[in-house]
DNA sequence: GCGATCAGCGGCACG
DNA sequence: CGTGCCGTTGATCGC
């Protein structure tokens, strides 16, 4: 069933290790042989089948399978843990919570490989290059990459109907939305440069272009922005330690031309 | 710094455990003092923390904080894990995949808390109930639930800007596109409808209304569609054990009202 | 393979 | 709190 590492702990001994984890902050890995039953915004169940359940101390319920990078069952972080030993020597696992609404989640296990508790400290947090947020700072310091003579207004402009990614201004003084994307854009985003476009031209009752700034594009959401009169913008970054954005000598050589 | 449940592998055991859980097949948990950096899609660092990393035989590898239910790093199935042991005797961890692009996550530990490999069988599926699928397919049995007169045409229906959930006909002949949301409708909800009943309109060349049913809606996502002249409709269902759609007597009384 | 969409999406930031 | 939206989204299904 098992490598040579395992304690194949019986349910009452278990049981006492979890409670004894939880209520001193500690972090349990489960490993056995369960079913696991959900219920709450949807419902699932699985039959019998080795695997690993996580609890994190924030009340976090982690249930996965051998494959897959997603947890088959879950719930977040407030989430209230309960553990009961059942006379059949079961071990029953359960993780409630009120929110967003009531859910729960069953684990029973047949038998138990190993379960192992332990303080986990961390206090570090993680800092991600290459987001959104960052590709839209740098393009916010130079909107030339995107067409020259551009002249940022706003950036994160809150609208009704959504979040401006960049607000702009082009030579000829028409208002561009500029919607980025730092992946292949597809219909959902053309959807939402468009959006975002006839709301400001509505409100400003003044034309407005739509600019879709991406480094690949779908045909379908390319025509979908056209046919409205948008256009799309390659975007062309390196994310190497840092964001950078390429392709701006490009644009560089194309003001040389004038 | 953990519970009495620790082995305390030197980087040069922890190797040999890796390699040997790797080549046959069998899950690794490791859980130590690491920093951890990923470079590929985005890129991303972290200082020194206690962290649990998970690697699971298809490849899938994932690095947990002590909070919060989403890995902080992690790599899906396929990648590819090197495991080695420094001359200052620490481990480091590398899993590496080609596919969307070159990725690689490093993790370095400064001391290991415990390593342990096992098998994990588990053929079996888990069964979701309540899926936006199974509450098109309640629709698409009985219609009336949205509107007395509705005849089901086409479920999923393939358009070049999209999927339809639901295609069918009103009473008056009309053609009527449902989207179908399982929780509170958004504005990308509202978008989605609109798209494609602007796409149907089009090619159909005749009157085509839009319903979008679900449990709630935002009050942009409202005006949004009613201003496109689409329709809101309630959706109430419940999840116990199979998904049911609830509020159908109220439907059933209006048509007893003619 | 790409493309589009759903997901018990999770997480975050803003009003 | 809700609303909106990004995410190394992941996972699925159809083309």
């Amino acid at each position: 069933m098992d490598s040579g590492h395992s304690n194949h702990p019986d349910a009452v001994s278990a049981k006492k290790e979890i409670d004894s984890a939880l209520s001193q902050g500690r972090m349990v890995i489960a490993v056995g042989n369960c079913t696991v039953r959900y219920e709450g915004r949807a419902a699932s169940k699985i039959s019998a089948g080795d695997r690993v359940v996580v609890i994190k101390s924030d009340g976090t319920f982690l249930v996965h399978q051998s494959r897959k990078m997603a947890a088959i069952n879950y719930q977040g972080p407030g989430a209230k843990v309960h553990c009961v030993a059942s006379p059949q020597g079961k071990l029953c696992i359960t993780a409630e919570r009120k929110k967003p609404m009531h859910e729960k989640i069953e684990v029973e296990f047949s038998s138990i490989m190993f379960i192992h508790s332990f303080h986990v400290r961390d206090d570090a947090e993680i800092k991600v290059m290459g987001t959104e947020r960052e590709l839209s700072n740098l393009l916010m310091a130079d909107l030339s990459v995107i067409e020259s003579g551009l002249v940022p207004l706003q950036q994160e402009s809150g609208l009704a109907k959504g979040m401006i990614d960049i607000l702009a201004e082009d030579r000829e003084g028409n208002i561009v939305v500029v919607e980025l994307k730092r992946r292949t854009a597809g219909l959902a985003a053309a959807s939402q440069l468009i959006r975002y476009v006839q709301e400001l031209q509505k409100r400003k009752n003044r034309k407005v272009r739509g600019i879709l700034c991406s480094p690949e594009i779908s045909p379908n959401a390319k025509s979908f922005i056209e046919k409205e009169g948008c256009e799309w913008r390659k975007l062309d970054y390196k994310v190497e330690g840092e964001a950078r954005i390429t392709g701006l000598q490009k644009k560089q050589r194309s003001l040389g031309d004038y």
